[in-house]
DNA sequence: CGACTTTCTGTAACATTGTTACGGAAAGAA
DNA sequence: TTCTTTCCGTAACAATGTTACAGAAAGTCG
């Protein structure tokens, strides 16, 4: 765990003191594929080792949108937001594969960004980031037709996947996009009529990527 | 406008020689009521005096959605975030009301953050706050139905003005809510069937405010 | 003032997407 | 097998976006 600690992107700049810090309290921790990672509380600051996170707001009805990926050796913040006042959002992070993670308590992290000008830095770095994206989302949501939404996403995913298959069901399609299963499948019949993919049970598979990816536009 | 520096929030915190840079590069500009204040270049870090800015996105095909409003003492950095890697969203900012705003070269305000440890934080904390508020508007254009947006539209801008009359067009509220117009007067034509407000041309009156923030849910 | 122009609003028909409600098919469990 | 759960297909309807057009109010200029 050593030398997994100097994955942090703030690590060289960060003082020997500062360094013991964060070594005595950091801690691995593992998720199975679908597990919540932080939900509400304030969970700390988690370094990705292996695996994928995924990012995403909680309506009260249930509804869901994902916000983000976190891959291998990036960071997730929101999950030590409460260090920073303001953000009151209900982000919650779930194992998008079964990962591996490294875990600083938020007090730590608090303590850090205090003294540490490369770690507050590097938090206004990944806020901006972390908001970019959201306003990207939104922009999403609001201007795009939904087919270009969805092709997008199988995209996307067949990409993660590296092949044409994708092994999610539209409930879980229509979740990574805010909607409901219902739209999903319809649009999914539109797209298997014109022959860009083939459906099965839990999972589409791509048939014309080109044509799919012409269609996410972009 | 010595005096109007101070306003920053990490005025106190600054070194003398910080303060010097601050003092000598910050310059005042006025606005008039729909004047664009920011949008693509970067213009800097803006200090609110007097009015209020309004900061929103744009599609490609020019429609809008407000996404928070910055009153007189507040700050808005976005329009610096090119400071900040990985920011690359169009946000765009223009004047609500007539305003007087103090502007600090973004080049000033990267030297600022790189040197100072509460302007760093403070810049973490001024964007965590506008990531809670973008992730609150997309919950809301997710989750919410239209007549309750748009009734809380009203009843905030009602509350701006001070009084129970809105002075703005059915475009203007359509934009504010990243809609269309046809869609808000539909709207509109219900609530005033529902005695909830009535209508004249370029602007609405509220006839029962309590009914409408009760539409508002919460 | 009157004629013209621009802006704002009303309306309607239609397309897209969300909602609700079922029923059937596939996979897993007993 | 039989039962149960999960996943998918479909349909009718509601809500909202799109397109198109027309009238009303306000501004402009003669």
């Amino acid at each position: 765990m050593r030398g997994e600690i100097k994955l942090f992107p703030f690590y060289e700049k960060l003082t020997a003191a500062e360094r013991e810090k964060l070594a005595g309290s950091a801690r691995v921790h593992a998720f199975e594929r679908g597990a919540q990672v932080h939900g509400g509380d304030c969970t700390g600051l988690i370094l990705v080792l292996e695996g994928r996170l995924r990012a995403y707001i909680l309506s009260e009805e249930g509804r869901e949108i994902t916000l983000f990926r976190i891959e291998a050796g990036e960071v997730c913040l929101l999950s030590a937001s409460c260090v920073l006042r303001g953000l009151s959002a209900d982000v919650f992070v779930c194992a998008d594969t079964a990962a591996r993670v490294l875990l600083v308590p938020s007090e730590v992290f608090r303590e850090l960004s205090e003294s540490s000008l490369a770690v507050s830095a590097f938090t206004g770095e990944m806020m901006a980031e972390r908001l970019s994206r959201a306003l990207w989302v939104l922009d999403e949501v609001l201007n795009k037709k939904f087919d270009a939404r969805l092709a997008s996403l199988l995209v996307e995913e067949a990409g993660y996947a590296g092949g044409a298959d994708v092994r999610l069901t539209h409930e879980q399609l229509a979740a990574h996009l805010g909607t409901v299963r219902e739209a999903v499948s319809r649009m999914l019949k539109y797209f298997e009529q014109e022959g860009l993919v083939t459906l099965s049970r839990g999972g589409v598979h791509i048939g014309d990527m080109a044509a799919l990816r012409a269609l996410a536009g972009k």
